[in-house]
DNA sequence: GTAAACCTTAGAGCGCACTTTAAGTCAAGG
DNA sequence: CCTTGACTTAAAGTGCGCTCTAAGGTTTAC
């Protein structure tokens, strides 16, 4: 599958600190699929490559972002068969990035009620009188 | 506990719909302690008020802002004994608000790099020549 | 009257994403 | 040789936040 010679290699333990991931996790992944063809060692050690790191840099970015792990299942699969899955693989990007932008807006409205409600509390803090009710809708 | 004579009142089912929230959470809240007071019928049955609908629409706010259920229970019972915690139910928002931020920022960043992929499909679509490796770092 | 709809409780169950355990293999250092 | 420590596996366990179930009580509509 490698065509460079001799490419560096990293330990589990090596991807693990390098990536910031725990080497549980990292098996985990990989028995669940989401990485795949893994090398090994004869002794039966796994064995990455940067193609590998770069996998796990992007799934991390996926589950950081809130992808679900059934759905990065279902992108790397399609990314796996071939570049005739390149319209689906964008399909579950754009849908991604639609739930992210409305996740991200949504904090933001929260982000400005508490900052409100924060600011609620410094003025009472200067200028103890009366708790007023709290709004809603 | 109540001044005001003929405030309106909800049934958990009128509370769930209208501040969408099932009733079972609403349930599981009152037992957990983030709920407290909820007025009772004769019967036995839970009788919302107006002030239980903010603090439902408030916890809601927190929850999905991403605050974990013993923080907002902290929250809560600093906020029924009185006044005096308002330094501390302070610093409380402001602690969420500072994870919040740095939350927002990530997912923007996200959000960016999901961006990047997506333009590469579509520049891949509309001319496949070769597949280039992913970036990291 | 009686069936359907809605409420109550305590407690069990679930889905997700890990995380840990147990039991064993292997390689290097002293 | 023996210990140490990093690795392997399958499988069990964990924590969170609900979500559902079972068994029963009450209210309303016909």
């Amino acid at each position: 599958m490698e065509a460079i010679p001799d490419e560096k290699t990293y330990t589990i333990q090596q991807v693990a600190e390098e990536m910031d991931i725990s080497a549980h996790t990292l098996r985990y992944y990989e028995k669940i699929g989401l990485l795949q063809s893994i090398q090994r060692r004869e002794n039966g050690r796994r064995v990455y490559i940067e193609k590998d790191l770069g996998w796990v840099y992007w799934l991390k970015l996926l589950r950081s972002s809130g992808m679900s792990i059934s759905t990065m299942k279902r992108y790397v699969e399609i990314t796996r068969v071939g570049d005739h899955t390149m319209d689906e693989r964008c399909a579950i990007l754009e849908e991604h990035r639609n739930h992210l932008r409305a996740n991200i807006e949504q904090l933001q409205i929260c982000l400005e009620k508490i900052n409100q409600k924060v600011e609620f509390y410094r003025g009472y803090e200067m200028e103890p009188m009366k708790k007023n009710g709290r709004s809603r809708k």
